[in-house]
DNA sequence: TGATGATCATGC
DNA sequence: GCATGATCATCA
């Protein structure tokens, strides 16, 4: 797998995508997941949409991330939803943690027409032992926030490098739950982020290593 | 220009 | 409805 992602880099997206038959699109507006699409059809992995590894008998996840030609991401980056009903009671049960045991990070360089970005050298990621507490620590505080119903208080300015930010169709895809005080009150779904300094230290960091 | 909040498409 | 894949749009 590793093999196939580093045999991708430099290709350009238009050229992988002719492979598979695929026009890419003029811009991303309305095809925010194409590239990761893609990449996820170069690379052999699962389709997408099940609540598993890409790879899941390597147990890896895939994922692209928009860089510049630095290497410093454009965006935050996604990582999974939280559930409205609650989280996971420790850190080690975490969805976020299982998601971020191992990841192949792909970046995607440029920021022009997406047939023209230019597949990066691909970053197999396990977190070292302080980029775990880093999000150990994050996840704990949000975790605190969700489950203690104090839900005014959560907005994407927290979390040093986890964010927790809205999520869904738009700002009207909401539930009902209680809130610190036992009443009833309507939230927006949100997910996990992490924040591009964040991803672009633990590219450099494995590119140091690797 | 970066960060936050809002939004888009698809599959099961 | 909720997971997957993310980027867009706006404002400080």
């Amino acid at each position: 797998m590793l093999d196939r992602a580093y045999a991708l880099s430099g290709l350009t997206l238009s050229e992988i995508a002719r492979r598979y038959g695929q026009t890419p699109p003029p811009d991303l507006r309305r095809h925010k997941g194409w590239i990761g699409q893609l990449l996820e059809m170069a690379l052999g992995a699962r389709a997408a949409s099940r609540a598993e590894p890409d790879f899941p008998h390597l147990g890896v996840e895939l994922k692209t991330l928009p860089v510049d030609p630095t290497g410093k991401p454009y965006e935050s980056t996604f990582v999974c939803t939280a559930p409205p009903g609650g989280l996971a009671p420790t850190w080690e049960e975490s969805w976020l943690r299982r998601k971020l045991s191992c990841v192949l990070w792909i970046p995607i360089i440029g920021r022009d027409a997406p047939g023209d970005r230019v597949v990066g050298g691909a970053v197999r990621w396990q977190p070292d032992v302080r980029e775990e507490q880093s999000l150990r620590t994050d996840w704990e505080a949000l975790r605190a926030l969700l489950v203690g119903g104090r839900l005014d208080e959560i907005s994407g300015r927290r979390g040093a490098v986890l964010q927790l930010r809205p999520k869904g169709a738009n700002a009207s895809d909401t539930s009902w739950v209680l809130d610190a005080d036992a009443n009833w009150v309507q939230e927006q779904h949100r997910a996990f982020y992490l924040r591009p300094k964040f991803t672009q230290e633990l590219l450099t960091r494995a590119l140091r290593t690797q």
